[in-house]
DNA sequence: GATAATAGGAAACGATCACTTCCTAATCAA
DNA sequence: TTGATTAGGAAGTGATCGTTTCCTATTATC
């Protein structure tokens, strides 16, 4: 075992603590790649394949299987623990924010359609993201994931 | 209390029994709603708008807020139990053939373009309504999932 | 109305769970 | 090396859970 129950009881509070630790940090390392990512693009639309390209990889496989622990506390925890309720839709309302940004950002460089409203189409990227770790639980290959990426920017035009 | 324990357990096995049971339930009376919809459609465009319409109509406010029993399923069960990720990944399979079905006839009177690729743009689109359900469980309103059907219509063009 | 079948529900069971207590072993600073 | 802090871990506690047993109402059938 990597860590033993009495220290764990030391460390955290009780059972909610660590688990409220765990999603602290795996929204930070997932925020922390996505940047890693978003450090090669130059466009608008090269920030969206980036964002939409990283949920792909992780939707597919082994990894896809294993799920998101934001989506699987959306489903699990909102209704139950308004506290949770709160932070998932915190995270996700952070990415929506996100994806507004890259978009209208596209509509400045020319990358994406100016006709679009930022943020439905924002909130309907989101979508996409969140189905395809949806679709991951049932095991889908890297390439039935990848191909979701491209197809999905022609929202942008 | 709608059952009591005493018959619960002469009418079903055992908590999973009741659960299998309230799954299958679940699926068919949403296909049966699905239906009613389709009944009203002449497009195929129409069609895969109907089911995004639904999926939009159940993930606002409450019944958002409640989720979906198929996502909820997948989340929670598919990596521990093989029987029901079977069955949520035929469910998902199932909805996936629809959308391309309905996405060929649109190609063929002329309401999808033909240059899709109807597979990808099915799944595609599974991922948008799935996503609806992960989205709708943070609370989001009428409008604001009702705005997401038209514009991934976009997909079809 | 008698009889059989079914619903309702209390009580108890073993198992598991989250958590506490308490003691020992390892680590580290002085 | 000594003394203090921290990790590891066994054992126990109370609560809850899924399930079974058994008995009493209720309902349906003839």
């Amino acid at each position: 075992m990597g860590i033993a129950e009495g220290s764990l009881y030391k460390a955290f509070r009780d059972k909610r603590g660590v688990f409220l630790a765990a999603f602290e940090r795996y929204v930070m390392l997932r925020s922390e790649r996505l940047a890693q990512e978003l450090a090669n693009t130059r466009t608008g639309r090269d920030k969206v394949r980036a964002i939409l390209a990283v949920y792909a990889e992780y939707s597919h496989g082994k990894t896809g299987r294993r799920g998101c622990l934001v989506v699987g506390s959306a489903v699990d925890l909102a209704s139950s623990d308004p506290e949770m309720a709160k932070r998932v839709a915190a995270v996700l309302a952070s990415q929506e924010r996100r994806l507004v940004e890259f978009i209208r950002e596209g509509q400045e460089d020319g990358s994406v359609s100016s006709r679009l409203d930022a943020a439905v189409s924002a909130r309907l990227l989101l979508c996409v993201a969140q189905g395809m770790r949806v679709l991951g639980k049932t095991g889908r290959s890297r390439g039935e994931m990848a191909s979701l990426v491209d197809s999905a920017l022609k929202l942008l035009d």
